[in-house]
DNA sequence: GTACTGGGCCAC
DNA sequence: AAACGTGGCCCAGTAC
């Protein structure tokens, strides 16, 4: 019967939004259409039988006028529509931005935000976990319709409300495209050839060993560290051995780092560090990690949206944030196709020369390298010393060159430096900052607490202030980074959603895809033909961003784009 | 056996 | 030269 009333109401009544969720026995689902959100209702919900009528439903709506779908979760049920050959231009995951509103400073008066914790504060749900049992009146974990539009509502109030609605709004909804891009990457992968990324294992390691041995060029530089330090049982995985067996050796070192190790003058340095360094490889990226991650010649990345406090992607499983450069000549694009890398120079400081309107700022911003401009203008003499004044400005460090440098960056951009500053200190005040769109960091840990009420104890002594004190400190460089790094991830998922409506609007075989994502960097894998198209489109969706987030501002944010055959030869 | 931590190094 | 922010992941070592 759904097909019928679905189909009438359908050419009479556009819905707006759908919301989605799973039932004992299916899926149910309710249209929303613009006469119903007047008056805070919705089409009576009606069941789908399984996940194959789902996806009819989902692309018949698409077809018609691309509906916001609304769930608790992306990662529960668009895997599996992508794998029904169907995918949606917008929705709304309930569970993402609800972590977001709960804590958003301002939303802190919203019924959302002053309600007891309840299920929408756990993990999502994932489409494999905790399979339900028939039994089960309502599965684990997993809301209901009526769950699906309670929260939704509550989200509505909450940013309608809230201090900044416009900022809270486009934050729900480029948090929820992200979901979205992350699972259709994590769908069509990376395309990456095992032939080329054994090859380069093979020249750097030997052909490979049974699993469980070390690659040839591996064991035969332990011996020769073995040899070199006359320890001839010494495994040199192990951090405390290896120390140990450098100081016997006469090398006065207090770690194994490569760089205490590198200016040493001893035979054991050379073969050290080429097997640290090979050993790194082999571990991390080498053939145990192709067999797991690499099938059909695509890596599927597994992106965890919003997985950092500054709402960041992280990984879970496969480390596609860390692919070293020096396998990326591994990512090979397809015959007829081509790789477009495009990424931000500079995106922190543009982002925060934007948030604190520094005119100064603004204006170095104009400059394709904004560092080169900075010693233009006199601020420091060299390109390097220019990087580390910036990155010292937004990490927050202080010693050193590092110190001096931010003292000339404060007085050549003071209105910039002004506001990572007070981030710093509301920090060390134990308050809580806000990104440019209004995620608020997270307040101190119980942990946290406890040192800090230590320091205020009648027996406190030198020992537990300076712990307290370089605790605040500790916490002060966490949100002076948190407002900057947050906005700059803010900035990337809005670039990314206009990135990736762009390119679903072009109508070419084989579709442009997204393929990657690396914070402030994106790997577009398309039909030659389509290149300069695509180029275009990042320019665009770049400028599209910068609209959406600071209007008005006059904010250059150039991009790097390189075309290429695979992802080694570009940046 | 599993869970955790620290060392080290990869990415931004 | 390394330091300073956010992470992941592998290994060794230890605690349960």
């Amino acid at each position: 019967m759904g097909v019928s009333v679905d189909s009438a109401r359908l050419a009479t009544v556009p819905a707006v939004e759908v919301l989605v969720a799973r039932s004992t026995d299916g899926f149910e689902v309710a249209e929303v259409a613009e006469v119903d959100r007047a008056g805070g209702g919705a089409a009576a919900p009606h069941r789908l039988a399984d996940l194959a009528a789902l996806a009819d439903f989902v692309a018949a709506h698409e077809r018609a006028h691309r509906p916001r779908w609304v769930w608790a979760d992306t990662t529960d049920l668009y895997p599996e529509l992508l794998g029904c050959g169907v995918s949606v231009e917008r929705a709304t995951d309930l569970r993402l931005c609800h972590r977001i509103l709960r804590v958003a400073r301002s939303a802190a008066g919203s019924a959302l935000a002053g309600a007891p914790a309840s299920p929408w504060d756990e993990s999502p749900s994932l489409p494999d976990d905790r399979p339900p049992s028939l039994l089960d009146e309502r599965p684990l974990g997993r809301p209901t319709l009526a769950d699906v539009a309670a929260e939704a509502d509550a989200q509505e109030r909450a940013v309608a409300g809230s201090a900044a609605p416009g900022r809270l709004r486009l934050l729900r909804r480029a948090e929820s495209v992200g979901a979205l891009i992350a699972a259709e990457i994590h769908h069509v992968g990376l395309p990456w050839s095992a032939t080329v990324h054994d090859r380069q294992l093979t020249e750097a390691l030997g052909p490979r060993p049974p699993a469980g041995h070390r690659p040839p060029v591996l064991q035969g530089l332990a011996d020769e560290v073995r040899a070199a330090l006359g320890v001839p049982q010494l495994n040199p995985d192990s951090p405390g051995e290896l120390l140990r067996a450098l100081r016997r050796a006469g090398l006065d070192v207090r770690s194994t780092r490569r760089h205490e190790l590198a200016d040493l003058d001893h035979p054991v340095i050379e073969p050290l560090l080429a097997y640290k360094r090979l050993a790194r490889l082999h571990a991390a990226n080498g053939w145990a990690w192709l067999d797991t991650w690499v099938s059909g010649g695509r890596f599927h990345p597994d992106y965890v949206p919003g997985g950092v406090v500054t709402g960041r992607w992280a990984t879970r499983g496969g480390g596609a944030l860390q692919i070293p450069k020096s396998v990326r000549s591994a990512v090979v694009a397809e015959p007829g196709m081509t790789l477009v890398v495009a990424d931000v120079a500079q995106l922190e400081p543009r982002m925060l020369a934007a948030m604190a309107a520094d005119p100064a700022m603004l204006d170095a911003c104009r400059h394709v390298d904004l560092y080169d401009d900075v010693v233009a203008r006199g601020v420091v003499a060299t390109r390097q010393q220019a990087k580390i004044g910036m990155l010292a400005a937004m990490y927050g460090g202080t010693t050193g060159e590092a110190g001096e440098l931010l003292a000339r960056m404060r007085r050549a951009f003071p209105g910039a430096l002004a506001l990572v500053d007070e981030a710093a200190r509301a920090g060390e005040r134990f308050e809580q900052v806000e990104t440019w769109l209004g995620r608020t960091s997270p307040p101190p840990g119980d942990r946290w607490q406890s040192i800090q009420q230590r320091a205020y104890a009648d027996d406190a002594d030198e020992r537990d202030h300076q712990r307290a004190r370089s605790q605040g400190r500790g916490w002060g460089r966490f949100t002076r980074n948190f407002v900057v790094q947050g906005t700059a991830a803010e900035w990337a998922l809005c670039w990314m959603g206009a990135l990736r409506r762009r390119l679903r609007a072009m109508t070419v075989s084989p579709p442009p895809e997204l393929v990657y994502v690396l914070h402030d960097e994106v790997i577009v894998h398309a039909p030659t033909a389509q290149a300069g198209a695509v180029v275009a489109a990042l320019h665009d969706a770049a400028d599209e961003a910068r609209r959406l987030m600071f209007p008005g501002v006059d904010l250059a944010v150039p991009l790097s784009v390189d075309v290429v055959d695979d992802y080694g030869q570009a940046g």
